[in-house]
RNA sequence: GGUGAUGUAGCUCAGCUGGUUAGAGCACAGGAUUCAUAAUCCUGGGGUCGAGGGUUCAAGUCCCUCUUUCACCA
């Protein structure tokens, strides 16, 4: 280990503004969170900073959505993701915002730098434009007929039935997602950095030890080898409205959000320098000797290791000494499902399992500093949190904490050199090295060895043998002393994971605050403890079974959730609350007199049936609703119902649902779907 | 489709530059123990290391083909 003391800046990436933050999220803070204690704790000075990231379409839209100012709505995500992010115990030196004058200036200065190297250039384009909303349209909103499946209602890069890519003029009657209106081609100039001329800097830059082999080999990819142009300039710009920074010398252009988002690294630095007197030029000018880290998930490596470090390195600034790329989360082996209630909200998991140190130390065990994807098993949670931390970590201190208070009024013997405590000792470097290189699985592995260790040497000594014989207190004061000595060990080792228990047991053992340099400090003789009390409690998994229930998606009348369309067709949460809504709105639904020509179970599905729908139309819709609970599909053939037809189809495990049938429910019962009287038609509009 | 990863006991994962009978934790079975939050300790069962081919004295570890899962393709 070096001793050295360094200088660090570390950065996790900047949550969007858009959303609350979830598990996934929680991967990168958690990780980043423990990197950053432990180097502190070794002694260095580390500055961890975070932002949400502000500007872009979805914002401004949203905001417009809930009738508010962007402005409203990001102070409001900003309190709710600080809040978050302070139970989780990740400890941000600086969590602030990209939309602030100190990231407005540092844009804009980077700009004009990029500008005054020759890096940027100007170019007109062709893009989608929305005629009724006035403004151009990025390709998530507009949407279209696949123009290889000829799936409907895809969106403007891919198909999310048939997998193509594409670009939004390739569209089969493209619309847009905002407006619904039928979007324009229409003429705008853009400015575009000219990352095609980095590409020698970013070859050599990408292969210089600053990304984890597998993130090098992919960037390869990305540039091409020498001789190939593989990059293409980036357009930083976008057209007016936008919810961002004008571009200074271009009136109605904003810079792209993903060009002022890492800058935001930068501004909260900047702001973080203004409240402590730090240098920022320390940190930032162009051979700075201090360490910049960036951790990032692996899907936006592209940024990070291409864009980001060309935008660095031409404006004049250092460039990350590391990019550290994590793989993402799954839960019980699948992606998070709304519908399996696995999409858990930092929030929800806060209100049920109610210890965040319990997550921080499931996702450290799983942790190696690779890009794979981390698996969050939910039955294997409960057990490694209930066996690892209660029964064998905790119960070290458990076990012997009572003989030291009752028999010795809390008064420990002088430290003796046993094995034991020994090889709990010198364990210390190596612990430390998998932690410095991210492997926390590793730490952790080998902190359970010693753990283990601990318990034997105990129940080799049994000391509650010596309490029953005359004659033994020294050697059961000894015992349980050592016991306690390898308990401080192994809380100063879990101390970046489960940072606020380490505070409490420093509180019970009645020593100053642990770090790496005092690992050799054995309690000494005549230290007195204080009582032990049941620090941590065990997860009971009926509090996972709330979570996930918690968090599933009411299923009935049909799981195509509106929270999953696009963002603009979002519903507000407010239903209930006396919210009216214009005839206008309820005319933008399709409500239809509809068939069922077919009803079928669906294998694998609790609580859905497959409907072949019929509503005049030239082909019969398809649509999965979760009605499986009340009705038997044989009973459904033939009848009418009603259906909602221009619902945006949706890709589910089990095929695409093409629509929605209403139903009737609450607690006491249902659902009930709904028929009309004698006379209705199939096809026939419900208004 | 292309590229990069990935597939090791029921579950979650270790296995460095190829080298003795493939490891851990949980779960399971038997025993011990009662200090401790039914915690702890000892012993044990359980794997053709995704499939097939190849290189080698020797392959989970290298090469080829196929396959699983995931991501990326601006």
């Amino acid at each position: 280990m070096t001793s050295a003391a360094r200088k660090l800046l570390v950065t996790s990436a900047l949550p969007y503004a858009n959303g609350s933050i979830h598990l996934g999220h929680l991967v990168e803070y958690i990780q980043t969170d423990i990197w950053v204690r432990f180097q502190k704790m070794q002694g260095h000075t580390v500055h961890y900073v975070c932002a949400d990231d502000t500007h872009g379409t979805p914002i401004m839209l949203r905001a417009e959505k809930e009738g508010i100012t962007p402005e409203a709505l990001i102070a409001k995500v900003h309190a709710e993701h600080s809040q978050d992010f302070a139970e989780f115990l990740v400890d941000f030196d600086n969590y602030y915002s990209t939309n602030s004058e100190e990231n407005r200036e540092l844009a804009s200065n980077i700009y004009k730098a990029l500008k005054a190297n020759g890096k940027i250039a100007s170019k007109t384009i062709e893009q989608y434009f929305d005629p009724v909303k006035n403004m151009f349209l990025p390709d998530r909103f507009i949407k279209g007929e696949c123009p290889k499946c000829h799936a409907k209602d895809q969106y403007g890069d891919n198909c999310e039935v048939c997998g193509a890519t594409y670009s939004p003029t390739d569209l089969i009657n493209p619309f847009s997602a905002v407006s619904g209106a039928t979007p324009v081609r229409k003429e705008t100039e853009h400015y575009f950095f000219k990352l095609s001329e980095c590409a020698d800097f970013l070859r050599d830059w990408t292969r210089a030890g600053h990304l984890q082999a597998e993130a090098a080999n992919k960037m390869t990819e990305w540039v091409g080898e020498v001789g190939e142009n593989k990059l293409s300039d980036w357009d930083i710009s976008r057209d007016a409205p936008y919810f961002g920074f004008e571009i200074p010398d271009a009136p109605g252009k904003y810079f792209y959000v993903w060009l002022d988002a890492p800058i935001g690294y930068m501004a909260s630095f900047k702001n973080l320098c203004a409240k402590n007197g730090l240098d920022f030029d320390e940190y930032w000018k162009k051979d700075s000797t201090t360490e910049l880290y960036h951790f990032i998930g692996k899907d936006i490596l592209y940024f990070h290791a291409l864009f980001w470090p060309a935008t660095l390195e031409y404006s004049g600034h250092r460039t990350p000494t590391s990019v550290f790329a994590h793989g993402f989360l799954t839960v019980n082996g699948e992606k998070m499902s709304k519908s399996r209630g696995t999409f858990i909200t930092a929030r929800s998991y806060l209100d049920h399992i109610k210890n965040p140190e319990y997550l921080r130390y499931y996702y450290a065990a799983k942790l190696n500093g690779s890009m794979e994807d981390i698996d969050l098993n939910l039955e294997d949670f409960v057990a490694r949190v209930n066996s690892d931390l209660v029964g064998k970590y905790i119960n070290i201190a458990s076990r012997t904490a009572g003989f030291i208070n009752k028999r010795f009024d809390g008064v420990l013997a002088p430290s003796a050199n046993n094995q034991a405590v020994t090889e709990l000792l010198s364990a210390s470097s190596s612990i430390a090295e998998a932690y410095a290189a991210r492997d926390f699985g590793k730490a952790l592995r080998e902190i359970m060895r010693l753990s283990d260790i601990a318990n034997g040497f105990v129940a080799d000594k049994a000391p509650w043998v010596m309490a029953k014989q005359e004659g033994q207190d020294e050697a059961l004061q000894q015992v349980c002393s050592d016991a306690l000595e390898m308990f401080r060990l192994l809380t100063l080792y879990l101390k970046p994971v489960l940072p606020k228990l380490a505070q409490q047991i420093e509180q019970f053992l009645n020593v100053a605050p642990l770090s790496w340099s005092t690992d050799a400090l054995s309690l000494s003789a005549g230290h007195r403890i204080h009582a032990y009390e049941h620090l941590i409690t065990r997860i009971d998994p009926k509090q996972i079974e709330a979570m996930t229930e918690a968090n599933k998606e009411n299923l009935t009348p049909t799981p195509a959730p509106v929270k999953t369309v696009a963002p603009t067709i979002t519903a507000s949460n407010d239903v209930g609350e006396g919210a009216y809504i214009s005839i206008d709105d309820f005319t933008k639904i399709d409500l239809r007199i509809a068939k069922i020509v077919n009803a079928e179970h669906v294998e694998g599905a609790e609580k859905l049936l497959k409907l072949t729908l019929d509503i005049g139309e030239e082909k019969t819709r398809q649509v999965f609703a979760g009605i499986k609970s009340a009705y038997d599909p044989e009973t459904l053939k033939g009848r009418l119902t009603v259906m909602v037809a221009n619902l945006a189809p949706r890709k589910m495990k089990f095929g695409m649902s093409e629509g929605m049938v209403l139903a009737a429910s609450d607690e006491s019962g249902g659902p009930f779907i709904l028929s009309p009287d004698v006379g209705a038609q199939s096809g026939m509009r419900v208004k």
